[in-house]
DNA sequence: TTATGTTATTGCAGTTTGTGCAATTATTGC
DNA sequence: GCAATAATTGCACAAACTGCAATAACATAA
């Protein structure tokens, strides 16, 4: 099992993530080529688009599902909605956190690129439907006045604004969310 | 006021979007280009781009935004808030009740094409923006406890599910989606 | 260490997307 | 029919992306 190898390759794909977000910050996107990038990775262009399929997906979330074992936790569970949703979410969040300042960068860049933005939103968009069918897992089908979807829709909702505020705020990014979340609790009662 | 040079360009702008759509519901988007749109469409590869701005765009919706006298209609009125949406989105999804067939064809092809989906699920996002502003006009800032943003997100939900519910069901859009609507009634009992 | 298989990197040639510009053609109002 | 305006087009070009085959780097086991 080669973890040499994989770490070199996570190691070139974060220089290459940093690099892109780095000049794109300066130049803007557009005026950004993905040779520009491979030189400043110090890697062939030939290579960008072996760790990347295309240019934008240099500015993306690396996996953009959410873990099988906190899933199976979040489902079976009985505790209060809002807790288990802060906890299923704790590990994406906090890997998120601690790069705050590329995070950071790569949302300005994306609020001047349409683009760029239209395939964010769609990653949310993604873990929505996620959230869809983990909801249905946890509440089976006994809950007809309150559609799951609205409730993932909800809780959407909540995380992205939690992240917008978080980038102003200076305070942890899982305290953001899990506000954001509490403010759902009095529509959430009957759950 | 040339209307007839008007008239025209919406023809041309039309014959290229159903050119595009049959092709690529043919082929599949990938194996499209844009020159064989343009060819189908019986213009040159450069009048292509002086209609829309990248190839995908020609499967986007036209003018992503609600019109302005029914927003402010909408804003203006104090009846039930369900039955003001339907009556907001009604042009609309009047017109696109009309290209039933042309949208389920671009709908089959967007499922199949990522970088498609993200723009149009994009649309959708823009939507909701807009749709969070008016409801702040319509109802001032005196409903604290229930985000407005929160209220945009369910309702959007809604008109998404109705949309696709209404491929499948033969009954009109704007009936699928104030079905869908209609089913928020209980969550919004205090607006 | 060396031999051998595996994976990553690269160069190259080619297609497609998208842009700027200037020439041509069509439409308009008069 | 004439002058202004707008649409269409061709051409040259930059940048995005792919397939393929060669090379380099690394892993493993004798």
């Amino acid at each position: 099992m080669s973890s040499l190898r994989e770490s070199r390759r996570r190691r070139t794909e974060q220089t290459i993530r940093n690099a892109a977000v780095d000049l794109a910050y300066e130049h803007g996107l557009d005026n950004v080529t993905t040779e520009m990038i491979s030189d400043a990775a110090n890697i062939s262009p030939r290579t960008f688009f072996n760790y990347f399929a295309f240019k934008e997906a240099a500015f993306l979330p690396p996996a953009a599902s959410l873990s099988g074992e906190a899933v199976d936790i979040f489902i079976a569970s009985k505790d209060n909605l809002i807790a288990d949703l802060v906890s299923l979410f704790l590990a994406q969040l906090s890997e998120i956190d601690f790069d705050r300042e590329h995070f950071i960068k790569n949302h300005e860049i994306s609020l001047k690129n349409p683009k760029l933005l239209a395939l964010k939103l769609s990653v949310f968009d993604g873990f929505e439907e996620e959230m869809t069918t983990i909801l249905t897992k946890r509440f089976g089908n006994n809950h007809q006045n309150v559609d799951v979807k609205h409730v993932a829709a909800l809780i959407m909702v909540s995380v992205r604004v939690g992240l917008e505020s978080w980038v102003t705020s200076g305070a942890t990014l899982s305290e953001n969310v899990s506000q954001r979340l509490s403010a759902l609790e009095h529509i959430f009662e009957d759950l």
